[in-house]
Formats: structure tokens, C-alpha cells, sequence
DNA sequence: AGAAACTTGACTATTTTAGTCGGGTATATA
DNA sequence: TATATACCCGACTAAAATAGTCAAGTTTCT
């Protein structure tokens, strides 16, 4: 099991574009020269984050994005459902109350996948964007 | 983020022989057939947990595998080394002070990850393969 | 002797992920 | 109003991981 870029690098770079006057809005171009993300790959993220409104767009020269609410309201959890980072532990259907692959039965290990798939939500469903930024300090 | 079918395969294939006899191999042609996974890919997987000490194997006819200790001193954890897999959430070293991606501080996300990591893990350490069964009586 | 079942390594197809490329459109500033 | 900057968007590709297959053994019970 492991965690994709996709969602790190959602979080590095929201992380970073938090740190900054939320009315002057950040380039990707900065975010990527300080994150060490490619430009292309964060605008693909970054068209995924506007659609699920975390951040807004200016246009043009000077443009760049803004966060669109406060950095103590944008949970991890927001972020990674923004960008199609899912916590997926089984095939079988989740909460479904039987019939895993087929069978008219649970498998036996369906609950445990149901239990740890919430268990890892509840940890991002409880971070704050501002959590991160309270944790660390004066780090790139 | 998602869990590969391979520590789900060994966990489902270990609580399937942990309710049968203890002192009965089960073969894992049996295994397979009752938990629709390919009989090849199982012995890749028995390979590893007899090598990490959690079965043991009969040879021959009326041969197959039995728990090398109770089904309560076997952590989902200990399962998920033996196959290899891991809970993987950065580039960066885990708990290194310093130095991500060649500089010379961490990332701004790095405690994250860090500690996404350790909550997952303790959730296995804390799970054994007794505790399945009870979850889960009469099931497939 | 022969069948069942473990042992082992190598190989392959599929899927996912990460990242690239190319062509747009909007807008601040000179 | 020209132009550079930066957002917008879809399609494509390379690399890696995963899941699963194949082939050729060895052991041991009956």
C-alpha cells in the first residue's frame, strides 16, 4: 500500500500557497520552482482543486491562485477527494452488508478493510490545511 | 492510496486456514478454491509467510500448511511484512530530521506522512488474526 | 509406482501513475 | 494595442508496480 504522488504533491504545494497573503494570488510557477513539481503535472492538479473550489483563479500576467477559504477549513480530506486521491482497500463494495465478489456472503475479511478504510479517512478528516502549517515553521 | 491485492490475498488465505484443526494441514488448493485466488500466486505468498515463520508446511499427499502459533499471536502486521507490503506514504526517509529531496530541510509535509504512517501501522499491531475470526463467525 | 501437494524461479500481461506536450484563452502592464 | 505571463484543457507516453501464469522440480503418503 502506498500513498501516490498525486495527493502528496496536492498537499505540498496547497501547503505552500497557504503560506503566503491570501489576497496576492501565487503562480504555479513559483509553487513548482519551490516544491520541485513539474509546472505541467501542478496545473493538472491545480484545475481539479478549482473545480472542487479549495482555490479560486486570477488570470493573466500577475495571475496565480488564491486559497478560496481559510487554511483551518480545507481538511487533507478535501484535498484528496479533490484530486481523485481515494483510500481504497477492497474490491467488495464498502458498507455493503453482503455479497463480496459474487457470493451472497461477506467475505471474512471485509470488515477489516471496511474498518481500516475509515480509520485512515478519520486521520485526514481531522487535519487542517493550518495544522501543517502550524506543525512546521520556517521549512521550504 | 490503495491496498494491493497482495496483502489482502495472504490475509484472507491465513484467516481461512486459522479455522480449521490446527494439528490438519490444509492445502492450499483448498484455499484457493474456497477463496477464488489463483492457486499460483498463493504459493508465492505461502513461500513468504513460511520463510517469516507464520506457517509451516507438510509435503507429500494429505500435506499442506498449518499456523506456526496461535491465531492470536499472529498480527495483521507480521502478515504484511512477510508478503512485503508495506505502508509506503513518502520519498523522503521516514523520521529522517532533515533532508528531503536533496535539501537540506524537510518538506513541509513531511510530519504528515510521517505520522499517517505510524497511525496505519498501529492499527495493524494492534489487530491479530484471532480477532478476524471472532469478527467474523460462519462466513465464507 | 503414482498422485497430491509443496518449492522455486522466471516470465508476462495489465493497470496505474507520473509526467509530458501542444495548443489554447484571459489580462495586466508598458 | 502589443506582448508577456499565467491559467486552461485534452491527449499522449513512459515507467513502474501488480497480478497472475508457466514450467520444472522435490517430497511423502497410500
Amino acid at each position: 500500500m502506498k500513498l501516490s504522488s498525486k495527493g502528496r504533491y496536492a498537499v505540498m504545494a496547497l501547503a505552500d500557497l497557504a503560506k503566503f497573503d491570501p489576497n496576492e494570488p501565487v503562480s504555479l510557477r513559483d509553487i513548482s520552482l519551490r516544491q520541485g513539481i513539474s509546472l505541467d503535472y501542478l496545473e493538472q492538479l491545480f484545475l481539479k482543486l478549482k473545480k472542487n473550489n479549495i482555490v479560486n483563479s486570477v488570470r493573466g500576467i500577475k495571475g496565480g491562485y488564491i486559497l478560496s477559504k481559510e487554511a483551518s477549513n480545507i481538511k487533507i480530506s478535501d484535498i484528496f477527494f479533490a484530486v481523485d486521491e481515494k483510500v481504497k482497500t477492497i474490491g467488495c463494495e464498502k458498507h455493503s452488508k453482503k455479497g463480496c465478489n459474487g457470493k451472497t456472503t461477506k467475505c471474512i475479511t471485509h470488515d477489516l478493510w471496511d474498518e481500516l478504510e475509515d480509520y485512515i479517512n478519520n486521520f485526514f478528516e481531522k487535519k487542517s490545511l493550518r495544522d501543517l502549517l502550524n506543525q512546521s515553521t520556517n521549512r521550504l
